[in-house]
RNA sequence: GCGAUAGUAGCUCAGCUGGUUAGAGCGCCGGUCUGUGGAAUCGGAGGUCGAGGGUUCAAGCCCCUCCUAUCGCCCCA
């Protein structure tokens, strides 16, 4: 009969030392994204389930976790409702239902968690929780720069300053693969494959190039054009020499960045749609150079993402020890359309909090202090009669402003004192028979074992004085 | 969804080619200490060996199914 203990699968609970991490992340994370103007919004964890299909693309479709109508419906199979995949595509359906109410530019950022149905790995759950930061109503680059310098200082407050912001576009995507010659309907394939290139190599690519029937000669000109950017990085470290120096590494990001765009321009001619991702992209270089995220942000035009609502620039950040990926976001500039009938332009970024604590806790980036002392002070109890004097200094120093916990027990002292230190609590009051006829408490400091006794009323004052100490 | 590896006490792990009552360290609880934690010392509890089935005289070990975690594939935050 015994129940099993453990969470669905890809589930989690958060014991204490867990949910102070947390939130300490999402902490500095809401306070940046407030520095930048953002507003907070929170959406239902439940959608109609129209809202959520065929937003994703067919991948992201059977990975929505589905609500089987209630009642007598339940029978059928059918589901109504279904859990939110992302925070996107809600956030697009607030805009449909609010725009009259919301300003012009609207700049959002929510803290939600979401739901796949996914298998689990490393890093990735089938409940978990994204920071999403939006802007709504503008087509200037100006966003795609802000979101990026956003998310870039939300990671270095944080601590973070081996990341890599990749960016690419999706027209750029688009007009290379044309200008190679690859028909739009293997345009998926042809990305799926490359997007191995680094894993597999380019004879492995140009293998699954034939084994998804991409034409020969044009894969060939694609790899082709993918090795000669790999070359003009290797060049690129090569001439700024020391790439860890952060004056040079500007320098030397932006210099890459401006060949990769040359490079992109001379391959991709006069596609209409890809000479204008092109000058999109190098409008976003050229306005993140203003901040210290220039040096973060790398074209890539190798970058291809999954979610099809993408229209024009994508970006993605990457960091050394994680296979996968600690955020992601583009323009989606036809999302809101979907569900207006008129499109209002818009680009996000997500930050995958999960991941970032996977990767802050394997690298000991929290702060020492954070998961310990549950209280400031902890007032023992002396024996059954004297409860309510005990209940009576926690409560006073409650009323102080102090952190206190109240041992429950009449237990020996030296126990409460050994839970007290089990537990981190620096400062322990002890109301005994002595005590109580002088009206003084003792106050132990369990860090130094120095006692002090003193008159009630002193003790919420000297409680203080022994926390700044420290 | 496919393939691979792993799961033994709260934690980290031993456990030989299947062979009696499954071990260690750390932690936990209690005593030495009748108003005091951390140290020392002595003692104690705790495991249906991930779950369920099967083979065998005998299963922690072999076989099957499932669960969970991790690694590839796929995809993603």
């Amino acid at each position: 009969m015994q129940a099993r203990t453990q969470p669905a699968r890809g589930m989690r609970d958060f014991l204490p030392a867990d949910v102070r991490r947390r939130e300490y992340v999402i902490g500095l994370i809401k306070e940046v994204y407030e520095r930048y103007g953002f507003e907070p919004l929170e959406t239902p964890a439940v959608e109609n389930i129209e809202t959520l299909m065929g937003k994703y693309g067919e991948e992201g479709n059977q990975l929505i976790f589905k609500i089987l109508k209630r009642g007598e419906h339940e029978r059928t199979g059918e589901a109504d409702l279904a859990l939110r995949y992302d925070l996107t595509v809600p956030l697009a359906r607030v805009v449909a239902e609010y725009r009259d109410k919301l300003p012009k530019f609207f700049k959002r950022y929510q803290i939600q968690p979401v739901w796949r149905a996914d298998r689990p790995a490393r890093g990735r759950f089938r409940e978990f929780y994204q920071c999403d930061v939006d802007v709504l109503g503008s087509r200037s680059m100006v966003v795609e720069a802000e979101l990026c310098a956003a998310a870039s200082e939300a990671l270095q407050r944080l601590g973070f300053n081996d990341f890599t912001i990749r960016l690419n576009h999706r027209q750029v995507l688009a007009g290379v693969l044309d200008a190679a010659g690859i028909s739009p309907d293997k345009h998926g394939d042809a990305l799926v494959a490359l997007d191995k290139l680094d894993k597999i190599g380019r004879e492995g690519v140009a293998k699954e190039f034939s084994e998804r029937g991409i034409a020969p000669e044009a894969g060939h000109g694609l790899l082709d054009f993918f090795k000669k950017l790999g070359e003009l990085e290797h060049a690129a470290q090569i001439v700024a020499g020391e790439p860890t120096e952060n004056g040079s590494a500007l320098s030397e990001t932006a210099a890459l960045n401006r060949a990769t765009l040359g490079r992109l321009v001379e391959f991709v001619g006069d596609h209409e749609a890809g000479a204008r991702g092109i000058d999109e992209l190098s409008y976003i270089v050229t306005f993140v150079e203003a901040s210290s995220t220039g040096a973060k942000i790398k074209i890539d035009p190798g970058l291809a993402r999954g979610l099809s609502y993408y229209t024009g620039a994508i970006m993605e950040i990457n960091v050394p020890d994680l296979a996968g990926s600690l955020g992601g976001g583009g323009r989606y500039d036809n999302l809101v359309g979907m569900f207006l009938g008129q499109n209002v332009p818009a680009c996000g970024f997500a930050l995958g909090l999960e991941r970032i604590i996977l990767v802050m806790t394997e690298r000991e980036m929290f702060p020492r202090n954070l998961a310990e002392a549950p209280a400031e002070v902890m007032v023992t109890i002396w024996n059954e009669a004297s409860i309510a004097d005990s209940l009576k200094l926690a409560s006073d120093l409650r009323d102080e402003g102090l952190k206190v916990d109240l041992y429950p027990d009449a237990d020996k002292i030296g126990k409460q004192f050994k839970y007290a230190s089990s537990r981190n609590i620096p400062l322990v009051a002890i109301v005994g028979d002595e005590e109580r006829e002088r009206g003084d408490v003792s106050l132990k400091d369990m860090r130094t074992g120095e006692q002090m006794l003193m008159p009630r009323e002193r003790v919420a004052q000297t409680v203080r004085e022994k926390l700044s100490e420290a």
